[in-house]
DNA sequence: GAGTCAAAACTTGCAGCGCTAGTTTTCGAC
DNA sequence: GTCGAAAACTAGCGCTGCAAGTTTTGACTC
């Protein structure tokens, strides 16, 4: 086939197509031959489009990191724009896992992820943070959200009864973790981020200045 | 060469070279062939050692494991204990960054994998977590020294002045980041470990019962 | 309208990948 | 002394990312 009369790809299908394939069959299955394939088309051929399969990957991540809503900071008092901004954070990696070890290479050129760490750092510089404890805490937000997006805690564990029982004499109930998944990793989560916040609540109020009251309980989100 | 007098591998030879090629080179560039050549052999003379690539990623990332000391379980306050093994667990994990993503699959029938994580989740029960609250500890501790360790916040920003300032108000000395990684990567680390504790502990004080104070200041290392 | 050129598909092919199959030689056990 | 398992090998399959060069199309220029 030579060049058609319409265009068969274009970088957002091709992206599109991409996170599809990566999310359904990890990143290591993932080739730009079986990418074409999905989209009715050659290999080569879409290199007419990206110049290396890195490139792809790029736009993919980069692509996620857009839909995290950075939007809290400077709206909210930071605690609660920590608080959820670190939940959409979570929930636009949790749905893509398998980008994740290649989003956590850093922001590089990215430029969603560029947009965030601006919003962050400077929310939390505006919030009273001197700049090295502003940079610390959007680095182990970072930690702790890829951490818990890259691989379910739950699902590490074989489903096998009486694997772990004879030599692990606490791990008994083990291998009914993964029944409940969502449960345990999304618990982790919501009770890691809470602590983290309250901790860093009293750093502030030590080093920094007092902190208003929060308003009660909205959950938001 | 057919069979040689004298063995030229054993599976440790294999994944101690195996371990070096990935600390050196990543992931991506670890193959059979190039681990073989390292070792003076040909591929496939590997598979009379191990069954496939994956059962030699799995020892390498269970020699790593075994490296995290475990042992404060039971003999120190839970809260000291949860920060030493932080600490402790974050230089194994740090010390072979390249291989976190795989580790991060979680224990699965990995040895020291499990042995770690029943020494946790033992050592929280019997200091009066409930067992559900146990298992998000241990979780929520995964996340966030597997993110730490799974690549340099710092050095995720690209050595470019001028890069981002124009663009992202903010960030006008992300460049400078790769300098300070160290500082950087183990002081968010830190202030990191140090909230969640509190965080915890703070929980622990709300549901489950008062905490003895701790020991003043014995930084352990 | 003719000429020109970039764009977008293609085919071919290279070097490297994980792994299987089958071969040879050596060692240890009986 | 015999025999089987062990540990190296060669050959080869179907996959990979990507470079090179080809063909056709469509949009612009004169």
């Amino acid at each position: 086939m030579p060049r058609p009369r319409q265009a068969l790809l274009n970088r957002q299908r091709i992206v599109d197509a991409a996170a599809a394939l990566i999310d359904a069959d990890g990143l290591e299955a993932f080739s730009t031959r079986r990418l074409a394939a999905e989209l009715g088309v050659r290999g080569p051929s879409l290199y007419n489009h990206f110049a290396t399969k890195d490139e792809i990957l790029d736009a993919v991540a980069d692509s996620v990191t857009a839909q995290v809503d950075v939007s809290f900071f400077g709206r909210l008092d930071w605690r609660e724009a920590l608080r959820r901004w670190g939940h959409s954070y979570r929930a636009a990696l949790a749905a893509h896992p398998n980008i994740v070890p290649y989003l956590a290479r850093g922001p590089g050129r990215r430029p969603a992820a560029l947009t965030m760490a601006d919003a962050v750092y400077g929310g939390l510089v505006a919030a009273g943070w001197p700049p090295a404890r502003a940079t610390h805490i959007g680095a182990l937000m970072r930690y702790f959200v890829a951490g818990s997006a890259l691989g379910s805690f739950a699902r590490g564990f074989v489903e096998d009864p009486g694997l772990y029982g004879e030599r692990y004499p606490h791990l008994t109930h083990a291998h009914r973790l993964a029944e409940h998944q969502q449960q345990v990793d999304e618990g982790a989560f919501a009770l890691g981020l809470d602590a983290l916040i309250h901790g860093l609540s009293r750093t502030y109020e030590e080093h920094i200045g007092p902190l208003p009251p929060l308003p009660p309980a909205d959950p938001g989100h």
